[in-house]
DNA sequence: CGCCTGCTTTGAAGACTGTCAAGATAGAAG
DNA sequence: CTTCTATCTTGACAGTCTTCAAAGCAGGCG
């Protein structure tokens, strides 16, 4: 599952290199780009994720899950601390759970959630590659 | 505005410190949480700027502005490649410069855009800021 | 076996979002 | 001043999301 394919999208001018401009017969204004920097199958594929985390509640949920000492954290607690019903907090825990940020395993009686690093970190990086060029005025 | 604040939010265990446990008669589990590693205030504060990546389209213009060598880019260059219509790449422009990751400055007839590359730093810091501890399994 | 706790699923109501058509505004050109 | 291009705003509709109440499944305990 996590290919860890390396996303040169946001900044890095990997310029697809296309045969530049072509037939694009607009007047001016600023140079027409070589091609969008990411592909839309890409965007499709990651708007998921950053929009699982456009929820505040999501948003601390995965940040308790994820700052837990012991790596992991069962449902039971994440409950306290919130204002919204339990199928709620269940809920936005299966979003979390498909956009690929955290994982769950039964033991027991209790369910054990824990965050998936490896693609807080492919999003992070999507993020900043840009960042490797400061010349940005 | 750029306020550059730290946000030790969703790793390090800057546990704010509070009267640990109280009155969690709770029978057990795991350990109940000293605190939100996230306050709810900045959850809120945060996440329309995540909630605002979370569109394709809002991801590729996003990637396409701050993937352009000037570092700017105009509405028309960007209506270019899209199948929607211009208002509709004006409602996500507009989303975006509300959620603090572009600004646009019109220069005579044209509007240039550019991205802001220290709130998308500081979005990106706050997914890793957890993986400085790499015991995770 | 029967009960109890923990967590999820289903169904429905209300709010929000994405999209386009039509009209409005800002600046340049003649 | 008039006209034209470029971009934004408004209004409306369809689709999606958030939330809770109620019911359902899974596992431990007496």
């Amino acid at each position: 599952m996590s290919k860890q394919k390396e996303l040169p999208l946001l900044g890095a001018g990997s310029a697809t290199s296309s045969s530049a401009s072509s037939a694009t017969s607009a007047s001016s204004c600023c140079e027409p780009l070589s091609a969008q920097s990411i592909a839309t199958a890409d965007a499709i594929a990651l708007a998921p994720a950053f929009k699982a985390l456009g929820d505040p509640i999501r948003l601390q949920l995965l940040s308790q899950i994820a700052s837990n000492p012991e790596g992991e954290c069962c449902v039971c607690d994440l409950e306290t601390g919130f204002d919204v019903s339990g199928p709620t907090i269940s809920h936005h825990l299966k979003v979390l759970r498909e956009a690929g940020l955290i994982t769950g395993e039964r033991r027991g009686t209790w369910i054990y959630y824990s965050a998936v690093r490896g693609k807080l970190s492919e999003l992070a990086g999507l993020l900043v590659s840009g960042d490797s060029e400061p010349a940005a005025r």
